[in-house]
DNA sequence: TATGAATGAGCATTCATTCAT
DNA sequence: AATGAATGAATGCTCATTCAT
């Protein structure tokens, strides 16, 4: 029962900046083969829909072997899930860190074009998250409520900030708002192939023109 | 090979609004139970993590029993997916058949209202097909093609046309239009509960005004 | 656990011989149908093979109905073995009384084509009998092995007669030939198609033929 | 799809007699194990009546683990067919090689006593074959038809040459004549025990004799 | 006289998981 | 650091059987 976890560097809170080519050891690789082929395996399957073996075969190891690295499944996707948000998230952070003074709208844009971009990246990680997560079942969920909650209110206090500057119209219900622009950024994933340069941005720029200025004449 | 699927109803054409009490044989009430079942459990936890014991404990039969009525899993989820996006596309066209003459803005803003009560309603079949269709694998989602195009481009349609009357900006292009309002409507299934009286027709609302008038003030 | 068993004739001793057309009631044509088919799929597939709908699919009834005729699968294959064995052995026993005074090879001539036309007769009963019974559960052998052990004997005695009359040589052990020629005639079954007139007449000949006179020069 | 299968020996002309003890790994252990298994069941109860679950029993490991070595339960009959008739045809081959100069009618003994035995053998990979092929569904026979027309052609080639130099006599048909008397060989795994030391011998004998001097006085 | 509906035990198969090496 | 071999619980599905009508 107390199982073993050796090939960790701590955890969830793994630096994973330092992965790249540095000191990543074989390890280190195998381990992230096999959460890149999980997500972007559970992101066009499901979860439970994505056998190890299916993990293993794509990420060049054997089924048995998986288990050196994670104790469960149910591990592999938390680290995915886990993943997944804080790239998003730490994306749209970033982004606003980065930007000097802007306007609150411009602020939103911003936010908007980073988000999909975490979304339509290379990687899997959070679209396997937005796409699977409403139907895991609780046991699996619960461990992300908290990480998610952040990333709404983070969005919240953006409208919110933008509302108080009034950027944005007093009647509007910010809630409400929020979930609207988070569900149509997320749904672009079922739709768009956004692989092609300046897509996203081009997409991002949109969205930002519809959702202030509406679109009729 | 050539058995079984005696109990069929005569199509997918059938009035699932009488199927309560009137006249509905008792195979007819199993069957209509066995969908039910699978539409929610679906919807739930998509296609893969629902079993046919699952189904059949909703349904309140045994599980072998479903194989009266189905040929397979496959099949059942088959008909799931064509009731549920029937049921949201003959929503949407009867709300605009009856209404009379009234502008674009207003039919668009009526299919949206369609649009949400179909999947917010107290059946899950136009749920359970938004939510695990994309996740499907190409075997099952191919004869669903056709009728989704086909529902994407009535909508299309609606959209073209108010922007031919002038009353959506000519330099909005019109299929991400389409896909963002949808995307939007599509996602409220994963956070609201909007079984609340009105709370449908208040969403509806506060959405078509959010896209045609914009947020900024 | 008292069961059915309305429409029987008396058990095993059906005078089947009236069945034709005479009195024959629905019922009793259900019945036979039942036979036929499962005679005729038992033989081609074997016993566990075959499902009782396939055997109502070919009786052209439903499958539930097959219980108003028989208790159980075991029960048919039952009355099929029984059937089967008794058709050979009637015909092998009638050819013989039929013929007047004739030597003892030309009784085992007839013995042996009156084999060969119950075996490729167009009722399946002998050829079921005689190919799946070697593979069927004690359970489902054991009632049958009486009269089996009678149709040896039946042989036996016909093989002993010519010995004794000195028609057979005396070397020859008679056991080890009658497994011999009935192995050689029951092969039959699995490779010839001796549908076409005069086909089986042919055959018994030259089996005869051989195994009285050899091949040899 | 394209997974397991890395147990086999390196196709079907492994060399099966050195598998007792010398080096077969572990793996190989099993994998011969599942088949001897099988080929017994299969003899004695026929392919449909036979369960994975019996199989596993009989090579004491559990049914799942089955799937290790074996894609389906067709895939192991594949092989128990394709290793039986291997056997006889390489038995006779191998018999009639090493006879040296001897007349036709000496071969045929020899092949004969060499059928016999691979069907009385310890292993019950021949008799399986020769008693199941003819009630499997055309699927699982097909694959197998080629090798069985090949070991006919072959006793049809023994026949043809006693034939053409005056062994047998010229109005013998050679195809009847040839299923005649592997139809009587064959048939002697239905009733006999030949496991006694030179039963299988002295049956030889007596089947040759019979074949060719008949057994008239 | 028959059947439509349903059952439940059992089947082949899958898959997350274990563990000796 | 990794795997080959094996497990066993669970899955989709089949089928002989039941029984009210």
């Amino acid at each position: 029962m107390t199982r073993r976890r050796r090939p960790t560097t701590g955890g969830n809170t793994v630096p994973r900046e330092m992965t790249d080519a540095t000191n990543a050891s074989k390890s280190q690789k195998s381990r992230e083969a096999i959460l890149e082929s999980a997500a972007k395996l559970f992101r066009r399957q499901g979860y439970s829909a994505t056998t190890l073996r299916q993990i293993a075969d794509l990420a060049e190891i054997q089924a048995g072997s998986i288990y050196y690295y994670f104790d469960s499944k149910d591990a592999i996707l938390d680290e995915v899930l886990d993943e997944g948000l804080r790239r998003v998230f730490n994306g749209v952070k970033l982004k606003l860190k980065q930007a000097g003074d802007i306007s609150h709208r411009q602020k939103i844009a911003l936010a908007i074009e980073a988000h999909l971009v975490a979304l339509h990246d290379a990687s899997d990680f959070t679209s396997a998250n937005i796409r699977i997560y409403g139907q895991l079942p609780e046991r699996l969920k619960g461990p992300h409520r908290a990480i998610r909650r952040a990333y709404a209110r983070y969005w919240d206090r953006l409208l919110s900030n933008a509302q108080k500057a009034d950027e944005i119209r007093s009647d509007i219900e910010l809630i409400p708002l929020r979930i609207f622009v988070l569900g149509a950024l997320n749904w672009t994933v079922e739709w768009f192939d956004l692989s092609k340069k300046d897509a996203v941005q081009k997409l991002a720029r949109r969205t930002e023109s519809i959702i202030f200025d509406g679109v009729k004449r």
